[in-house]
DNA sequence: CTGAAAGCGCTAACAG
DNA sequence: CTGTTAGCGCTTTCAG
């Protein structure tokens, strides 16, 4: 099942195949339609292999994962399906212009990451490259990517904003919007545990929290603010701390939903009860969120609709469609996902 | 950077640099040296579509993945990371021999799989298709591979083992270990919780919590034995229906992590403290296993090394290395994780 | 608007 | 043991 084959049954050459297939201008109507029905009937799909060979794009989208960091989720139990969402968004635009997509593996401190990953680039020639984190930031591999000429989209970037296209989400405003729901909810008096402050989603988070307060005139109180580290236990101790210093307060807002997890727990142990004597809301929508008794009121990270979007500018066909500049950092839309961790102030 | 490059380097014709890449018989110590020295210190690897191109392999692995099912288990919010084990187990034994895994969804239901599929299978040309359930059971996905002559490994079959290479756990035997865990630990009354009676999954378990029980020389009374459907709800239900038609129970077996969370809530609000008064045991290593309180004593699936079986028997080089039948089902060892929901049996 | 010829980078078959 | 010559199935010149 060649292009030959299609030709043959239209009754015209094989360029003219090529050229109904790839669209290109000059065709009469009544050729386009001979060549359709003849593609069709048959049931025929150009050869990838040929198509990128002959110096057609490769029609490929390779996503790079972290080795480590999937072992270190898979090792701990705290895997999303964060690689499924985001393989999903990407695979619903990629086939619609018949696009594929490869996973590769990254091991992200590999002496020779610059070599392979030259390699790999030689070997698959893909048209874009999707980065997904610790890799949205390495340096390394965005050089090798820009020294090859090859498109990548950073998904959840850090820093260096000025290189690949960026797609993200608004942690700033989407940690805003959860304390304002905090407070429309009547709560005046809310405590806020941070992540590790050296990381800049703790910082942009914290300041949502602060953004949200100075908007609703409510101050902040030294004291309603704890240091965590996005893990379970920093979330208990953060607790009894708050309970300890700042008994008035009566809803916390932790920077991940490890910590906030680990905040209902310290609130179980001191006795209070939530919602009913405390709210409490988390932020990632992390597996554990939904279990939780009660389940935990939580922002969700848009991670098919970002890929979708990373998908859209590599991928020239789909890139032509985008409306504004294609090479502007992109922020996707995230979900506050009310569950029964918080409520109305208790009065 | 092509073979030429890397021939004219080394001095030789680009034959033998083939040779060489391939490993194939005849070929002079000194002629590999050179040839050797010439690709690495290029840092060429070979061009996947023109080697496909030419005839050999794809170097390809699909993974089709249910668009369906992935849909709704993001929208649920009960999705884990198996697809993230999956293709970190398939591309581990993959990357050592410059395999390569490209992601591809499907419609199980679509009107025109069968035509989609075909096309798909002529434009990639994978050498080897990993099917994911609900496809691994999909009797016209198997029609087309089989007609295109690509072999395929299901993973967690139903029926038709004859078919494909079958990759899967054994439940039964998994169900009797948690059932002799529990016995181990002094239980002797245990309940059980079966998921919907039409699921082989089902099935396979309840048979292996008798099988334990009847090797221990305990009678399992008809009403240990409760129905469920794999919801929280069900194995709510359920706990309420144990605990009255038999409050003997010191321990409960639920057929998945779901039904089991159910269990323990509904042993909460009967006032029944988990693991105290009861042992609950669940069967999935699902998500939320790790998150409830108190943690889930479960069976974890070994989905990498699933897809780790599947890929070596789908990538010839690594088929060779096979010890024993290829072709013969694979049963891959699960692992208990004994958890907080588990222990010695109250007195 | 359409077609013939050349060649992408590799492997396979066939010499030497 | 090594090299030469044809393609693989397409797209890209370049001609009609």
């Amino acid at each position: 099942m060649t292009i030959y084959d299609v030709a043959a049954r239209a009754g015209v050459s094989i360029k003219s195949v090529s050229r109904v297939l790839n669209n290109e201008p000059n065709v009469s109507p009544s050729l386009r339609a001979k060549v359709e029905e003849a593609a069709t009937s048959l049931g025929y799909r150009r050869s990838l292999s040929a198509r990128s060979l002959a110096g057609a794009s490769s029609s490929l989208i390779a996503v790079l994962v972290d080795a480590d960091l999937t072992i270190e989720h898979w090792k701990s139990g705290r895997g999303s399906d964060y690689l499924g969402r985001l393989e999903f968004g990407a695979l619903m635009e990629a086939r619609q212009v018949d696009y594929h997509l490869m996973v590769e593996l990254v091991d992200h401190n590999s002496a020779d990451l610059e070599r392979d990953l030259m390699a790999l680039l030689n070997s698959i020639r893909p048209e874009g490259v999707i980065l997904t984190p610790p890799n949205s930031d390495n340096a390394m591999v965005m050089d090798v990517l820009d020294a090859a000429g090859t498109p990548y989209a950073r998904i959840g970037p850090e820093a260096a904003f000025d290189r690949g296209y960026c797609v993200e989400m608004d942690e700033r405003r989407a940690a805003r919007e959860m304390t304002a729901h905090l407070i429309a909810l009547g709560h005046d008096r809310i405590g806020f545990v941070t992540g590790p402050i050296a990381y800049g989603a703790s910082r942009r988070r914290l300041a949502g929290y602060r953004d949200a307060m100075a908007e609703a005139g409510l101050e902040v109180q030294a004291n309603w603010v704890v240091e965590g580290d996005f893990t379970f236990r920093s979330g208990t101790v953060a607790m009894e701390r708050l309970h300890e210093a700042a008994p008035e307060i009566t809803a916390v807002f932790a920077s991940n939903d490890d910590t906030a997890l680990g905040v209902l727990h310290g609130a179980a142990r001191l006795g209070l009860s939530v919602p009913a004597d405390l709210s409490v809301a988390g932020f990632d929508d992390s597996p554990g969120a939904g279990f939780s008794t009660p389940d935990l009121t939580t922002i969700r990270q848009p991670v098919a609709e970002m890929a979708a979007a990373a998908a859209q500018r590599l991928i020239p066909p789909l890139r032509r469609l985008l409306a504004g500049d294609p090479n502007a950092r992109v922020i996707v839309a995230h979900d506050l996902i009310a569950r029964q961790s918080t409520a109305e102030r208790p009065r």
